[in-house]
DNA sequence: CGGACAAGCTGA
DNA sequence: CAGCTTGTCCGG
């Protein structure tokens, strides 16, 4: 005997489900796995064999097509939610169910599934904030970096069956084995992959946005304003996003926390908890900020009297430079202020005697605003660069980090190093920033939270300020907000100012964006034509904004297209726009 | 994705 | 018009 099952092949480019037939004697040849919505195939399609999720069972095939059978019943896959919220996640942000199925599925074969018994009781119990968070059913939870994520991972875990996702591996297995210290079972995603579809407690990154648990009680997001939990690519789904999905459709508590909430997070409606302002305020480390303008100008180096005498009183110090975007500045060589735009406030960088905009084809004469002069100079920095002259400095030996570098030296306590040194040194007594202005003005509509997350992760390293955390912030402009919500301890205000500045310019989350590029961008446009609430506009070569008050609207307009051949990407909301 | 097949191009 | 390239279609 056998049956008709609906198979999704693992084909991104298919996206279409066919029908095959499944004989007893494939379903006996693999005894562990069940037949299920989200099972594991082997099938022929066109001559190739290929893996597929089963997404319907028993159906009623279509007349005049022969059926081919299945192959081979391979492995446990994601369960039936996740096969559904697949399909969902793949209109929200228009990308294939296979490319959601895949990151559901373990990358190994799971042969079979043990049920966890029953739900765990944690041993301790969960601090007021962190109990109170989860009574509410959902909750967003502004909480200073130096408070601990632990109870309220407890809290979490006390709920029954949670999923809490972290922002990185490394925090992931520090969290996991805190948690199993503390007598609650739990599972590292995706290397557990088989405890949490047992239905075990899970932790991980991204990815285990999508762990296989069912029947979810509670979520928990930590350091939601990581962008870690948004994919870079195409589709960019958010994780946030998704497990709140999972919660609302399970009926699960969930809480989203952060020292600095997205705006997203702050505008979806859910109450948002804080610590009184003296708690707040006591779990960030002190900030010092440097106005470089006040440097003397002859120096014409990155490192400020500040940083120079943080560095002589020989603690352990973490120096961040951003490479990333190259000489994009000019400041007065003068008084040092930054040449911008007059009329968009843009920064310009310095071309031959002219100041100009990268993309906006703004330009102007190279004379300072403030003084008058005419000379310039160029920002100009290099991690190396700066790791031989902070050596010379500072007459100690210095760890250079990138993202290249393998092992750290457990002995160094002078680092320079990308933003990557952040995630690779545990502690430091300071960490200083030596161009923080790259990121303030990056040409981005993110830029602010971004910077933001930067100081969090900073802060993170250094500690409350009563334990001697400091971070140094060496800046030209000093009064901008994210400065000045760090320095205050006070990301309730930097909030209100991004989400007044989104709205005026219609940015998300107060208008909702797609990017549609690759090479058969221009025809997609033209077959969308220009419907109403949508405002199109070209970006550049192969490349398109289209901008809607209201993100489902967005979707299904994008959705209805006939999809034209060739490459073509959609990115909705993504990080870089 | 990758094979099948059709339509378009070239060269003797 | 064979022989090849390029493009479009479609899979159970």
């Amino acid at each position: 005997m056998s049956r008709i099952v609906r198979v999704l092949p693992d084909e991104p480019a298919v996206d279409k489900e066919f029908d095959y037939l499944l004989s007893d004697a494939v379903v006996a040849a693999s005894p562990d796995v069940p037949i299920r919505i989200g099972t594991l195939v082997r099938i022929d399609l066109r001559g190739r064999r290929v893996k597929g999720w089963i997404t319907a069972l028993d159906v009623l095939p279509p007349d005049g097509v022969t059926l081919s059978e299945v192959k081979k019943v391979s492995s446990v896959g994601p369960p039936a939610d996740l096969v559904e919220l697949a399909t969902w996640a793949s209109q929200q942000w228009l990308g294939s169910r296979v490319h959601f199925l895949r990151t559901a599925t373990h990358t190994r074969i799971v042969s079979s599934v043990t049920p966890s018994a029953g739900r765990p009781i944690p041993a301790t119990a969960p601090s007021n904030l962190a109990t109170e968070s989860f009574r509410r059913g959902g909750a967003v939870v502004r909480m200073p970096p130096a408070s601990d994520d632990f109870s309220l991972a407890i809290a979490a875990a006390s709920q029954g069956r949670a999923l809490v996702l972290v922002p990185t591996l490394a925090r992931a297995q520090r969290l996991a084995l805190a948690m199993k210290r503390a007598g609650v079972d739990v599972a590292l995603h995706p290397r557990d992959w088989g405890a949490s579809a047992g239905g075990r407690t899970t932790i991980g990154t991204r990815s285990a946005a999508w762990a296989p648990i069912t029947e979810l009680d509670a979520v928990l997001v930590l350091d939601e304003q990581d962008q870690a939990y948004q994919s870079e690519a195409a589709p960019t789904w958010h994780a946030r996003d998704v497990v709140l999905e999972r919660a609302k459709r399970d009926g699960a508590r969930w809480v989203i926390a952060s020292p600095a909430p997205s705006l997203e997070a702050l505008t979806c409606g859910a109450p948002l908890l804080t610590a009184d302002r003296a708690t707040e305020r006591a779990g960030w480390p002190i900030v010092d900020l440097v106005d470089l303008r006040d440097e003397p100008p002859s120096a014409g180096s990155w490192c400020s009297q500040h940083l120079s005498r943080t560095l002589s009183t020989g603690r352990q110090v973490v120096c961040v430079l951003n490479r990333k975007g190259r000489a994009r500045f000019a400041y007065c060589a003068q008084c040092g202020e930054l040449a911008r735009s007059e009329q968009t406030g843009k920064p310009l960088g310095l071309e031959g005697d002219r100041l100009v905009h990268p993309f906006d084809g703004d330009e102007r004469p190279a004379v300072c605003s403030e003084c008058s002069s005419t000379k310039f100079r160029r920002v100009k920095l290099g991690v190396t660069g700066v790791a031989q002259e902070l050596e010379r400095l500072s007459r100690r030996p210095v760890t250079e980090v990138t993202a290249a570098t393998e092992a750290l030296p457990n002995t160094a306590d002078l680092y320079v190093g990308t933003e990557a040194v952040l995630h690779r040194v545990e502690s430091a007594d300071t960490v200083a920033f030596l161009d923080f202005d790259q990121e303030l003005l990056a040409p981005r509509y993110r830029a602010g939270e971004e910077a933001m997350s930067l100081l969090i992760q900073a802060a993170r390293l250094v500690g409350s300020r009563d334990k001697g955390g400091r971070v140094v912030v060496q800046t030209r402009i000093p009064q901008h907000p994210v400065l000045q919500a760090a320095v205050n301890a006070d990301p309730g205000s930097l909030a209100r100012t991004e989400l007044e500045v989104r709205k005026q310019l219609r940015q998300p989350p107060e208008a909702h964006w797609a990017i549609i590029s690759g090479a058969s961008a221009d025809q997609f446009i033209q077959r969308l034509g220009s419907p109403e609430g949508l405002e199109i506009r070209p970006a550049n070569e192969n490349r398109w904004r289209i901008r809607c008050d209201d993100r489902q609207e967005l979707v299904d307009h994008l959705k209805n297209v006939d999809r034209p051949s060739g490459r073509l990407r959609i990115e909705i909301n993504p990080l870089r726009a």
